[in-house]
DNA sequence: CGTCCGGTTGAAACATGTCAAAGAAGGTGG
DNA sequence: CCACCTTCTTTGACATGTTTCAACCGGACG
């Protein structure tokens, strides 16, 4: 069962309602409240974010430390830079993108993060986060307060040692993408770009040659270090050159093997 | 007291005469052995890589699991990419880079670790290292086995916090090296790593106005995203300009001020 | 003393950015 | 449900910044 982006249908109770109609947001507020409990024991993408080791016991603990944030709109911001560390947050549907702001009002998309993914943990070191959060379509998350977190972990070894490598991830993430962004041309990035999606949609159950895009031109641009022009300009090279069919939003791979040819064969640079 | 570079001489026992002498390697080892257990309580430097709050008894504890390596070379692995993570490291004096490779053979530094750094997080995720990690000059650093420190960090919540920090701190640098690589031109990208570089010099005792650059102008390069010879004439114009005098690899900021006003004003990329 | 490595500089090539115009998609309110 | 408005996207022509290629310099080192 899939909808129409060619996502399985995930079942995550009766929020999913929430996305779906438009319920009077005092409502909403009211069922927030019951809903604060929301178990990540019976959740359908805790294997997403969770270690596989933890236990019964460790499950209910965890349980009660993670609230169910109210659902996030389209444009609404989970955080922003400058705001104090209270959580770190797990993405439950939809998806967001973090991004960093430089002084004179340049913003650099630092990630994009979609089910089963962390987000927050660059306001562990100051206390401060330094980026922003933003809902590129209407998402879910699960609140963990940090310093509950923290505690819990220290009595859990498998939630500690998992938290660290979620950590440790999203530094080799960011080494990925500086390779990226110091060493590819503008259709290497592209293409090493579509090929981390793919991968990531694939291991969510979604299709890995099929997908919709979530964000503008402009924040891939600015995701891969280029302009709007240039992305554009490299999806109708793609198009041209048979690799894959784009419309509008919607992606579709007809040639992975040959995008992943693209990346380290078309420059020396 | 200061060394030829500017540097305050850092008393750390009898290990500064390895870099001075060259005893045959036999000897080396021998005393290695009686140095494993060189103290952190003792250590000239402790406060840039451990937590302030760490009383008398964590420190021992601390003490118990960290060992000393034997000191690194110039040009000398510290690992590579794609070997087991067995220990963090932070570094007690000299230099080090770290890079990424690419499988076409690409190179990009992804980072340059001075005193009181720490370096090896990127290996916890996957058990493996994902970087090279190369001495730039002599180097000596301290081993923290990451099992033991894992634990260790279970029983001290500052430990365990401050490490936290330090993994999350290694991602908002990240960030920022990515909102460089993404959105800064050449010369904003040399006057930001010159003026992160003074400050961290700074931090450390020594001038945050002149300083010996340890690595290449192609190490640079591949740091920032720029070819060796775009480093190079960054360099000349900087020198032109009035805004640093440079002299092989030493360098000296002469306009501090107008070094920082040059990132963000020189273009709205 | 010669060689090698790192650095500098110039000229030309090239990739990407900039600016502009126009078209398509999507959301909103009547 | 339609019309309108905004936002996003595409494409072209041109400008610009960075790379590429090549030559040369100077210091380190055997």
């Amino acid at each position: 069962m899939q909808d129409a982006y060619g996502r399985p249908a995930v079942s995550y109770g009766i929020f999913t309602q929430f996305n779906e109609c438009s319920m009077p947001a005092q409502t909403l507020r009211q069922l927030n409240v019951v809903q604060l409990r929301t178990a990540c024991s019976s959740c359908s993408v805790h294997e997403l974010c969770l270690p596989a080791g933890l236990d019964q016991h460790g499950l209910e603990q965890l349980d009660r430390i993670v609230n169910r944030k109210r659902p996030l709109k389209r444009g609404e911001y989970l955080y922003r830079a400058g705001s104090a560390l209270q959580s770190l947050y797990a993405v439950r549907t939809g998806f967001l993108k973090s991004s960093v702001l430089h002084d004179d009002g340049r913003e650099q998309v630092a990630g994009f993060h979609m089910t089963g993914e962390m987000l927050g943990m660059d306001a562990i070191g100051s206390g401060k986060h330094i980026c922003d959060a933003i809902a590129l379509e209407d998402s879910d998350v699960c609140e963990i307060p940090y310093n509950e977190l923290e505690q819990l972990s220290r009595n859990i070894p498998a939630l500690q040692h998992h938290f660290h490598r979620i950590m440790s991830r999203e530094i080799t993430r960011d080494y990925g993408v500086m390779l990226l962004l110091g060493s590819m041309r503008a259709e290497e990035r592209l293409a090493a770009f579509l090929l981390n999606l793919s991968q990531r949609f694939a291991s969510r159950g979604y299709s890995p040659l099929r997908f919709h895009l979530r964000m503008t031109r402009e924040e891939i641009g600015s995701y891969l270090g280029l302009k709007l022009e240039t992305i554009s300009r490299a999806f109708s090279q793609f198009q041209n050159e048979g690799l894959v069919t784009v419309r509008n939003k919607s992606i579709e791979i007809s040639d992975l093997e040959r995008l992943r040819l693209l990346i380290g064969h078309c420059s020396e640079r």
